[in-house]
DNA sequence: TCAATCACG
DNA sequence: ACGTACGTGATTGAG
């Protein structure tokens, strides 16, 4: 910032006055995509911070306030004379309001007084406050984009005039001002007067520009001059002088500041000191402006530390803390309370493995700290499962219900899981650790609370049962104000914990040595394929590096290259671009070859079983808050993306197997979304298809080519297959001609032909499309939400894709959502199943293995396959009631390879 | 750590 | 005039 000039400013006290408006929207546009990991739009207020701290760092001023232009009634004065003052001007965007009640608590925070007034704008009220500031003797700096305020330049006012981007600016003093504009500044309203001003449609003498204005001005001195040298001034130019000299004169007043607007400046409020550190580092925190932070001025910086250790030490400081590290301390613990209760759990493994602390609290400032390791198992055991009769709250109580289970002891009710409660509230939330979660839900910084040093786990502990107890006060409050996300919560998310987390225990068996055989084979068959390549190559290279390879076929093989797409590093190498030059050279079969089964060797047949336990069981993780449409996602080892499509895929499918005696029973819902999104459209039509048992795709390809069901052919049926896929994914016809071979203008003809037919399809899809610009979130069937910032996005690609994204996922999510709740039913009746059958010498126990999107893999005794089945099909398909039928198909086998 | 690729629904 | 389906996770090469 170029503020050299004011330094130099004689000890005479100083004010500064900032256009609020106009800073804030220069922020707004230099950083319109600019917002904090939630969504929230941040890009005004940070402009407004980043201005904030410049004039507290650069300017040392004593007084500070902020002049605000008043958004609707502004402008009256000004257009009670000349009704098209400012007309034309586009209305700010949505986001741009919501920053604002954002700007006010940062401005509470600096305790600088806002002022705004009827009838006036910013520039009068700062015009006013520097001449007060002049009758008090002081200076007055003005900070601002619009330039009209550059007439109140004199000794004691200045002009901080606000440039493109952020932090580019240009101080105008009176030799400054003279400089640029030769002339006082004074005659500034003159000049504009007879100039015009396009951006406040101040009209000015038509035909007199920049140059002829200053001229005039430079030898008349005003408007009073010019007019009265008419006569001096050559024909062409006075003549448009003389039939504009209303409007000029009109114009000098739009233009003229009023300085003596009855609004006296608080000059307590504007002081300096009166600032708040803390708060401005809160905020600051909150909307995760780390840079400025790391940048704050040095009269602030000293709080900085402060805070952020106030912060952290005020977390658990209240609470009483009981440390038991002795069985017969345990002993004495009183658990009648039926209340909910807060738990913790630090655990060495994953899944609850190695448990060593668990702290558990009834939110009444005092915490019991157990050190495991120091309690006899027997002691510890029956402490647990007393424990584990009371419905809990925690921080990811999927694992604390694992480590439980791994001490025998069952917890069936959890009351409240804050990971995934937070991850309900805002699935956008990027640092899903508990630090983060504080961070998100109150804008403080803490010591880790996720992780912490074995030496501070006791005073860790409290910290976190205290982080908990909060964030889960702050969860239940606003879940109360969204009840059909809270009903999603109770009947839904905290139930299937249980289920999952059993899930992930039981594990699936993996024949490793099995895998093993196939390995070997493959490797035989890819060094076989990869000499064949390097022969047609006529070079060894690394077939597997993009780079390479494409260099071998782009540039050595001298194929073809004006079909294929580039990439940010050259020609792409992917499956479906080497699929077009396949006839025209062997290698490119070759090459696929390669590739898929290193692929299949590297990722699973290899890898696998390289993870299995002791029992030879593969435990996969399922993540409940990552999905963005609320689905599980599966990892280390991700087991919902096992090949099946080729045969190799088959084949490693078959290394997955049952316990001895047992076999796989599955259950696929059919057509799962394609039925959920003629639910959600009610479609009658679709869903009297479904209902009636027709093969949608078929009536699809008969209605769209109007010819009978029976006539339609496998083409036909094949494209009517894809636009119903491609309708769940907001398809588009460029889409449609690449996945079917149409020329995308056949495509445009064929869904429109289609939306015919499907009209409610349509319509729902411009309906939930509406809904995320409307209301910034789309949901599911039962209230599962999902923010949609970037349907707003400037960025056409960015849009499209959110759009897409946003009319994808009330089907995925509800899918999601139900699949869910067929898991918790099936788990219930599983239990009672064992209670029944179980009797004799059965001691294997029905039970859910896996779970894929639509389908589930369960494990049973061989004898009870029929039975488990049936049982599977009958409760998926009547989980809720919907107007479309849901079809469930059931398979059995020995391994997975054979359903 | 990122981009490219490819496995699944 | 823009450049394409939606949602994931694992592996690899390359910077």
């Amino acid at each position: 910032m170029r503020c050299g000039i004011l330094v130099n400013m004689a000890d005479k006290k100083r004010l500064v006055v900032i256009d609020g408006k106009s800073v804030f929207y220069r922020g707004y546009y230099a950083m319109p995509n600019l917002s904090t990991k939630n969504g929230t739009p941040t890009g005004g207020v940070y402009g407004f911070a980043v201005m904030a701290l410049e004039v507290i760092k650069k300017m040392n001023p004593d007084f500070v306030c902020v002049a605000w232009d008043k958004s609707k009634t502004n402008i009256r004065r000004r257009k009670k004379i000349y009704p098209e003052y400012k007309a034309g001007r586009k209305p700010p965007p949505p986001d741009f309001y919501e920053q604002i009640p954002v700007l006010h608590r940062l401005l509470e925070a600096f305790n600088w007084p806002l002022y705004e007034i009827d009838d006036h704008e910013a520039d009068d009220i700062m015009g006013t406050f520097a001449k007060q500031a002049a009758g008090k003797g002081y200076e007055t700096l003005l900070i601002t984009s619009d330039l009209d305020v550059l007439q109140l330049v004199n000794s004691s006012t200045k002009v901080c005039a606000l440039k493109r981007g952020l932090t580019n600016t240009e101080v105008f003093d009176e030799e400054h001002f003279r400089e640029k504009y030769s002339m006082q500044p004074l005659q500034f309203i003159d000049f504009k007067a007879l100039r015009g001003d396009a951006s406040d449609n101040v009209p000015g003498v038509k035909g007199v520009g920049e140059k002829t204005a200053a001229e005039l001005i430079a030898k008349y001195q005003n408007l009073e001059g010019v007019y009265a040298n008419l006569d001096e001034i050559k024909p062409s130019l006075r003549q448009k002088l003389e039939a504009d000299k209303d409007i000029a004169f009109l114009s000098r007043q739009l233009v003229t500041l009023d300085l003596d607007i009855d609004l006296p400046l608080d000059w307590e409020h504007a002081k300096m000191d009166n600032i708040h550190p803390e708060q401005v580092i809160q905020i600051l925190q909150e909307l995760e402006f780390r840079t400025l932070i790391n940048q704050l001025p040095e009269s602030l910086q000293s709080s900085v530390d402060e805070a952020i250790s106030t912060a952290s030490t005020n977390l658990g400081q209240k609470w009483i803390t009981e440390i038991i590290s002795a069985s017969g301390e345990l002993e004495k613990i009183d658990l009648r309370d039926d209340r909910p209760v807060f738990i913790h759990v630090l655990c060495k493994g994953k899944q609850g493995q190695d448990l060593q602390t668990l702290a558990f609290s009834w939110g009444e400032n005092k915490v019991t700290l157990i050190h495991v390791n120091k309690i006899a198992p027997k002691h510890l055991v029956k402490f647990v499962t007393k424990l584990a009769r009371h419905k809990i709250v925690g921080y990811d109580t999927k694992k604390i219900i694992q480590a439980f289970y791994r001490l025998g002891a069952k917890i069936e009710n959890v009351e409240h899981d804050i990971l995934i409660g937070a991850f309900l509230l805002n699935s956008l939330i990027r640092d899903q650790s508990l630090n983060g979660l504080v961070r998100d839900s109150f804008g403080i910084e803490t010591d880790n609370l996720d992780s912490p040093m074995p030496d501070r786990i006791e005073s860790a502990m409290p910290s976190i049962i205290d982080a908990v107890f909060r964030i889960y006060n702050f969860q239940v409050e606003k879940l109360s104000k969204l009840p059909k996300l809270q009903k999603l919560a109770e009947q839904i998310e905290w139930p299937f914990i249980p289920v999952i987390a059993k899930m992930e225990l039981d594990g699936i068996k993996l024949d490793t040595k099995y895998l093993k055989k196939m390995g070997d084979e493959l490797e035989g068959i890819i060094s076989d394929t990869e000499q064949q390549i390097y022969g047609y190559a006529e070079a060894e290279f690394n077939i597997a590096s993009p780079s390479q390879l494409a260099e071998i076929l782009f540039g050595k093989l001298k194929l073809p290259a004006d079909n294929i797409k580039k990439g940010k590093t050259g020609f792409s190498t992917a499956a479906s671009e080497l699929n077009k030059l396949r006839l025209l050279h062997p290698i490119i079969d070759l090459i696929s070859t390669f590739r898929e089964l290193t692929k299949l060797k590297n990722t699973y047949v290899d890898a696998l079983p390289k993870l299995v336990d002791e029992n030879n069981k593969l435990h996969t993780t399922f993540a409940l808050t990552v999905a963005q449409t609320g689905r599980l996602s599966s990892h280390d080892p991700n087991l919902q993306n096992i090949p099946v499509r080729s045969e190799i895929g088959h084949k490693i499918r078959r290394a997955f197997i049952p316990e001895e005696d047992n076999l796989f029973v599955s259950a696929d819902y059919s057509q799962f979304e394609l039925r959920l999104a003629a639910a959600l459209a009610d479609d009658k039509e679709l869903i009297r298809e479904f209902n009636e048992g027709l093969d949608v795709h078929t009536q699809t390809a008969a209605l769209v080519n109007n010819i009978d069901p029976s006539e339609v052919t496998k083409n036909q049926r094949r494209q009517a297959k894809v636009i119903n896929f491609g309708i769940l994914y907001g398809m588009s016809p460029h889409g449609l001609s690449v996945a079917t071979g149409m020329s995308q203008h056949e495509a445009a003809g064929y869904i429109k032909r289609y939306f015919e037919y499907r009209e409610p399809l349509l319509k729902y899809i411009e309906k939930t499309r509406s809904q995320a610009h409307e209301l910034g979130y789309v949901e599911t069937m039962f209230g599962r939400r999902r923010p949609t910032p970037d349907v707003r996005s400037s960025n056409w690609v960015v849009r499209q894709a959110a759009e897409r994204a946003a009319i994808n996922m009330p089907i995925q999510g509800t899918e999601a959502d139900i699949m869910k709740m067929a898991m918790i039913k099936i788990q219930q009746k599983l239990d009672q199943f064992l209670d029944l059958s179980s009797q004799t010498s059965n001691n294997i126990k029905p039970r859910m293995l896996l779970q894929i999107h639509d389908s589930i893999l369960v494990e049973c005794k061989k004898e009870d396959a029929k039975e488990v089945g049936q049982l599977l099909k009958d409760t998926m398909e009547a989980v809720c009631r919907l107007p479309v039928k849901l079809d469930v198909d059931i398979s059995a086998g020995k391994n997975w390879g054979e359903l």
